[in-house]
DNA sequence: ACCTGAACACCGTTCAAGT
DNA sequence: ACCTGAACACCGTTCAAGT
């Protein structure tokens, strides 16, 4: 890990050390294992300093999260520049999602629960939810671009929420499914599940673009 | 919850009567709030009297997570029976799987953590195992039994591994999608869903099934 | 044998006291 | 102003003592 930096007053140096320890502690023993006197420990500074930082661990934690969030961005941004064609890019992404989830994703009600109801969303909110939110202008984007068939094109046009949810949904599916003991059970590498779902997918929009309307409840 | 019913000494009666008051925690408060002392109180018995039935909390909630798996069997049972068709059956399936999905489905990776390596898996780890394995019988019968189209049923049968994983996948992910706040993004309900997701993946079944080959690294 | 509840270890969080 | 670390509340778990 980075080494310390802060000294007595400098509060933004110390703040970052603190998300630095945070970061070093969550990679090495995941959330459950994640607790302040470690991370104080490691930052080299009393369990009380980290709460003249942070309001609670849900919001360190939190803002380790948004951090990861932006970081997936530029991650994802030469993904979406140089995929030559839509399997490419669900697998690059996927590939790229994989890891952020088994860190992260599970918990996403940890800072869901920070919001208070009817009350205005705070900074910190604000920026996971930016940070959520600007992962999909890139990837459509992309998805826009690589579609050679128009009437696929039209389709993310005129459906676009729904054919994120979709993605989304397989993307989330397969994080989650190898992040267990499930895989033992059929012995499916995440990559060649990764290929097959985006296959399926993609044939199945294209056979339902086709169809002039998807949902009818 | 149910009376309490145990005396002295009847150990059959008092383990069943700390799950229930288990259950009963789990369904009020969820997961994260669940503690012993509250459990042991619902029972009406000392916190050390629970240790004497569990090895621990995590053993004391597999155990209610084997119970809830087995419940889903039953109530798969009917629906596997009567759909008329996969679509149906999908969200049917779906519609089951949600509810139990936010109260356990989360903390999946909870059970598994309780395997030591290169030991003899327990009973609990065997019952929780096969209530897994043991759904797919049910689901697998009812999705050949109504596949109409002979190229779709042979799909089925020699790739039933990856087909399993797919519905498996898009289930997970649609009941995770459907946990935390990412809905309010797009405003779709969980049936609507739910029931594009399997037109889009039968969709792509469907075209899938004429190739011959459909992983290829 | 079965059960109790005080006690221990651990952790999030606070706050009076230090610099 | 900023930081410390003892202290508090809470919780999983244990165990000597009770019945």
């Amino acid at each position: 890990m980075t080494a310390i930096r802060s000294k007595w007053g400098d509060r933004e140096a110390r703040r970052e050390d603190i998300l630095t320890a945070a970061r070093a502690c969550l990679a090495e023993q995941g959330l459950q294992a994640l607790n302040i006197r470690d991370i104080a420990r490691l930052a080299q500074l009393s369990p009380g300093t980290v709460y003249t930082y942070f309001a609670s661990k849900e919001e360190l934690y939190a803002t380790l999260y948004a951090e990861r969030l932006e970081l997936l961005l530029e991650e994802l941004r030469p993904v979406c520049d140089s995929a030559p064609d839509v399997e490419t890019l669900f697998l690059g992404i996927a590939r790229l999602y994989w890891p952020m989830y088994r860190l992260y994703g599970r918990e996403l009600n940890v800072w869901s629960g920070l919001r208070r109801k009817e009350q205005e969303p705070t900074a910190l909110e604000l920026r996971l939810l930016n940070a959520s939110r600007n992962l999909f202008g890139p990837v459509f984007g992309a998805a826009l671009r690589l579609s050679a068939d128009p009437a696929l094109a039209r389709l993310y046009q005129e459906r676009a929420g729904e054919v994120m949810a979709l993605c989304w949904i397989c993307l989330t599916g397969l994080a989650e499914h190898f992040s267990g003991d499930r895989p033992l059970l059929h012995g499916l590498s995440y990559e060649d599940t990764a290929r097959l779902t985006i296959r399926t997918l993609m044939a199945g929009l294209q056979a339902l673009a086709a169809t002039p309307v998807i949902v009818e409840s």
